[in-house]
DNA sequence: GTTTCGTATCGATTGAGATCGATATGTTGC
DNA sequence: GCAACATATCGATCTCAATCGATACGAAAC
């Protein structure tokens, strides 16, 4: 299994599908990051937390939101740490997690820009 | 398993992780679409596809160019072209493949516009 | 220290998916 | 019709991940 536990590292996918041919060391990474975005649970989980009027959520609220069991909600959560998409603070005993913008919006860079996507489909920058 | 068909309704997750919370339908929906990019192997057929100068690809040059067996290969077509992210085209007894842009963008847009991202960083619009 | 409570880890189960050899399907050319 | 070739499907194997009960860890309160 491909563990990326350096954030900056986990969000800097510095390449994009649609302008050169992914090299298989690229496609691994990039198939890392996009892995951790697709299950439900993690979307609605990361969906709360950027959602929330605060900016962040504590992991107690978490399991009954998604009406699943502490230990998978746990486990999710670290899945989208590690991948770097949220970040972890303690809080007492308590577990606050917050959304980073920045890895997200290199995922979708890594999936093409705007600039790109037009010059795919003929209009006009 | 959840399939999805129709490139339409495939190529439409007319939500945004960032904006509200995600429901259980919309988060199945999304994830499908996450799951069929996450893939090193898939990753790079849509390289190599995207990237093509005619921007198409025979799928007699795919399984060399992934070091992949031909049924590994066309199974994982299928699955791009089931979650309308590349299209197939059948020329006499080639099967070719294009890159659905609007699908990529439709993802792209469901993980954040920049609008959003900016919002939550606190950048000016 | 002990109790209480929140969270992470462990262990087991279950299901999904990646891979590929063998084979079927379909198209072209003869 | 048949032969040759491209692609898809089948079937089996193997690996990985989602789930959750039980339990360990850790922090706060008393």
């Amino acid at each position: 299994m491909f563990l990326v536990t350096d954030p900056d590292i986990a969000c800097t996918p510095d390449c994009c599908v649609l302008d050169t041919p992914l090299d298989d060391d690229g496609a691994v990474v990039l198939a890392a990051q996009l892995k951790a975005l697709a299950d439900p649970t993690r979307l609605r989980l990361l969906s709360l937390i950027a959602t929330s009027p605060t900016g962040d959520m504590c992991a107690c609220n978490l399991p009954s939101a998604v009406d699943k069991a502490q230990p998978t909600v746990s486990h999710h959560l670290s899945q989208l740490v590690q991948a770097g998409v949220i970040t972890r603070e303690q809080r007492g005993k308590w577990a606050w997690f917050r959304l980073n913008p920045g890895c997200l919006a290199a995922i979708r860079a890594a999936l093409g820009e705007e600039a790109t996507t037009a010059r795919l489909e003929g209009t006009p920058t």
